[in-house]
DNA sequence: TAACAAATATAGGTGAGGCTAACAATGTCC
DNA sequence: GGACATTGTTAGCCTCACCTATATTTGTTA
């Protein structure tokens, strides 16, 4: 399996997308999607359909074939995981963590993907809410303020309740 | 100045890079260092030429114009920022934060990078040495064991003292 | 069912960024 | 200063992902 180009994981991904929200795929609906216009969607997935990876008959829908849904699959997945980083940890919107997630996902290394998810996985270990580091850092990205603890086990006048714990 | 291609921004900071180790640049080394043939830096140069960004003589060394080098001091210095995230607190290799560093420059948004930043500003105010929360991400991260501390304010047996702080 | 609207496909073009092969300029060394 | 290696340039070709214009197919509806 020749490696994708990270356009065509954008349409395979967009397709995956759709098709889980039950919605049957038309080259119309990746057009609008993607922002791009039909040609160019007729195009990419007629080279999606040489690799075996999207089904399509003549004038008629799209969808992906097993091996197509399995990748997809995984990239969503990844994307997902990047989603969750930019938004829980870095306190962006929705959209912006899904562009983000969803461009960046073609250039990171494998390794840099897996430390992202410890990271998420971090802060899932450490507790049902957030732990107080994020708030901290949280408090800080939005107003500045450094931390109310200055180093490790010394706390500020009145922190002693607060700053317990990471 | 019409926005450049991720791909010139590359050679940019090349020959940024290359200009301030005191190296006279040549098509040559653009080539080797970018890994690809001398024609294509030949045209990626033409058309950093017509930009305005770079000047070369016909057989001559290539040299950032002024306007050239303020933007790829910029661009730099945002991969800097990227990999000091990537190493310090993903604790990635030198050479793999770079290279995340490098490719995803081109794709976040600019409020992202500002979080990222400020993530890596967050580290410094903390303290001069990495925080008790950053310290068991990466135990966690190398050893899958949790951290010591379970929720804000609750401590596990013997963490009384380490688990002070963030 | 014929006509028309909407969707898909094809043909052909563009620009970026790669490549090889061939050619031109430069530098070095005897 | 001539020969040869190195380096830069040109020419020409490729792929990818986009585009517009046009043709074809399908769906809807009078």
């Amino acid at each position: 399996m020749s490696t994708l180009s990270a356009r065509s994981e954008d349409y395979l991904k967009t397709i995956y997308k759709l098709q889980s929200e039950r919605k049957v795929v038309r080259v119309k609906d990746l057009a609008v999607t993607l922002g791009v216009r039909s040609p160019t969607v007729v195009g990419v997935i007629s080279g999606l359909k040489d690799s075996g990876l999207v089904d399509q008959e003549h004038y008629g829908y799209i969808s992906l074939t097993g091996a197509g849904e399995k990748l997809a699959r995984t990239l969503v997945q990844n994307e997902e995981l990047l989603k969750s980083f930019f938004r829980e940890i870095l306190d962006l919107g929705p959209d912006e963590a899904e562009a983000n997630a969803c461009s960046i996902e073609h250039y990171i290394t494998p390794t840099c993907r897996e430390r992202l998810v410890a990271f998420i996985r971090f802060l899932e270990v450490c507790g049902k809410g957030s732990p107080k580091w994020l708030d901290h850092f949280r408090h800080f990205l939005h107003t500045g303020e450094p931390p109310p603890c200055d180093r490790c086990g010394e706390m500020l006048p009145g922190e002693e309740k607060k700053c317990t714990k990471e």
